[in-house]
DNA sequence: CTGTTAGCGCCTTCAG
DNA sequence: CTGAAGGCGCTAACAG
């Protein structure tokens, strides 16, 4: 690793001047020439910064804490750390991820992550829920990622007018009346709703969602369509059933891997997909997308942008930054402003394939 | 942040006593009174290292590089990264999680790691795959995940007898061994081979492995019963005139995914999986784990232990420690012996469920 | 048993 | 336009 003192000595000028012109505070202040000569001779001995270093000096790590749960069992961890990810190294920092599963290794990991001086913290959620944020956060920037504060844990809901915390998360209730309305559009009249038995907050407002949607268009509302299923074979068997006595002919389906249970009654009764019956998931599962035949209709769910949206807010609010800065890629989900503080919902993309 | 420094003014002592006292280098050294003063301060003023410094100090960082590819796009790039962020926090490190989907992306954020002076790099591959390792990361120790080393690319496959690089991958010759022999224990005699049409090694081997099971129990092996497929629609229909032509009674699948096709055209055939035919599959995907009815019979890809095995490997390198000194935990997959080096295989387990 | 000294690599006044 | 000096927080010789 060669350092300032090495480059200093060569360029027979002192460490000083090294610094000022390898962090570009040289114009007016530096002779142009031996600027250009420390430049060439830093970039010739592949001369790199030494963070810790700098960060000792400065005390900016640009290092993002990214504390998540689950992230061993869940398909989803890789998208919104890759989001991150890629946000984060645009703008000169980068990540450390933990995970905790409990509190005690919550604690444990965040004090590992506060030795390392990091600048802020995500808080991620494999399912959309509402997070308290543990207390020794409270002095640090933080961005909640597929989740939203829980204001029932807060003593302060805002300060100065500015919400707590900002988090990103799914518009749900959007996601199953976009879901229901493609349903409707297709000409479906007898929508199935195939719910998740776990009380989530996706599942009531996708559900509520679902009703708005048939509200709209004047459909009654049936409660014998719809069902909340687990997993496996009593969730067949209770798709099963529903076929059997109610016949519906769209099914708008908590996720993916519920579309499945649609999929397998339909091959049974030699009915084919996207034209007896309608599908529509949610999830965009990689592997069902891969797999399913014919292909499924379903709605990603942005994590990749929730990762990325949430890093570019976190450096926002670390480096105090004009939110006009940042350069917002185009992504199927149309990422929301940075502008916004509290909790940010994201418009989900619906994916045509073939279900429909 | 409280430092060394407030503390050793309330004690009335030097910063180095303090510094010795926590780094618990004081005994014969310190006084055993101030050396419990000294540790009640801390405790109570909430001391936290800060690991900047002692890096700089050091120049150790306990930071771990974690370099992998198509991160956002595979669901097992979260339980690799869990495994390996488990160990290392068992043993005091922490990770730097980074993608790299091109070259450029990849030199990038190797730089960006090397500013932070990450003591090492996993180098993780989200299908098992033979890697090169970027020249510039010679100097480190390095550990490949789900991969192993490229020796096409090597100029020396070894340094006094050791080999250059370490890798821990599946082995998957074994997975399709297993898997076949279990079917054969069942009682099938005509099994099917649901492959991959991509060249992959995973392919390669688990078709391999196949072949030899069926020569072990003297079946004869039949070209007809094997096909090689891609996804969708065009898998379905080949997997259908597979059973339509070749009437197989087992199926071993490439994964989980690949069985699902065999699922479909059992529903639509009206055989019953477990009784009428058997299935087993290579992942224990969660989504098709929790979906599929009946559950399926699959060999789990260990992708938690090899992250967790390569952090054990990795952090036992940069410390020169005796492997004794690591705690192999108990998991489904027995974890290899961390005195390997070279190409590591790891046994996978068969997850007994219901499609046989 | 404890303190002094020096320095890791970098940044930032402040003098020249 | 440039250099010297000081210090971020910590560790490690070496002296006392």
């Amino acid at each position: 690793m060669t350092t300032m003192k090495e480059i200093s000595a060569l360029a027979g000028v002192s460490v000083s001047t090294v610094s000022l012109v390898l962090n570009n505070r040289d114009s007016g202040r530096v002779n142009t020439q031996t600027a250009e000569h420390i430049r060439a001779l830093a970039h010739q001995l592949g001369y790199k910064p030494n963070q810790m270093a700098r960060s000792l000096r400065t005390s900016r790590t640009h290092i993002l804490g990214f504390l998540s749960d689950e992230v061993a069992t869940t398909p989803y961890a890789g998208a919104m750390i890759s989001g991150a990810q890629d946000a984060a190294s645009q703008y000169g920092y980068v990540i450390m991820t933990v995970s905790t599963d409990n509190e005690a290794q919550e604690r444990h990991e965040i004090a590992a992550l506060e030795r390392y001086g990091v600048d802020g913290f995500f808080l991620a959620k494999m399912s959309n829920r509402h997070s308290r944020v543990p207390e020794n956060l409270s002095e640090y920037p933080v961005v909640l990622v597929n989740s939203t504060y829980d204001y029932s844990s807060a003593k302060k809901t805002s300060i100065a007018g500015v919400p707590r915390y900002t988090g990103i998360a799914p518009d749900e209730k959007r996601i199953g009346y976009d879901a229901t309305k493609r349903l409707i559009d297709a000409g479906c009249t007898r929508i199935a709703y195939i719910g998740c038995h776990e009380p989530m907050i996706a599942e009531t407002l996708r559900f509520e969602g679902y009703q708005d949607a048939l509200k709209d268009a004047r459909i009654e509302y049936d409660s014998n369509l719809c069902i909340q299923v687990g997993n496996n074979t009593p969730a067949l068997q209770a798709v099963h059933s529903l076929i059997d006595k109610h016949h519906p002919d769209g099914f708008f389906c908590f996720n993916d891997a519920r579309a499945w249970y649609v999929y397998d009654c339909a091959a049974r009764l030699g009915q084919e997909i996207g034209r007896d019956i309608h599908i529509v998931g949610v999830d965009n599962h990689r592997v069902l997308a891969e797999t399913l035949s014919p292909q499924l209709t379903t709605i990603e769910l942005p994590h990749y942008e929730m990762g990325y949206w949430a890093a570019c807010k976190l450096i926002s609010m670390i480096e105090e930054k004009d939110t006009q800065d940042f350069e917002i890629p185009d992504t199927t989900a149309p990422l929301p402003s940075l502008d916004n503080d509290g909790d940010v919902f994201i418009q989900c993309a619906l994916i045509e394939k073939e279900s429909v």
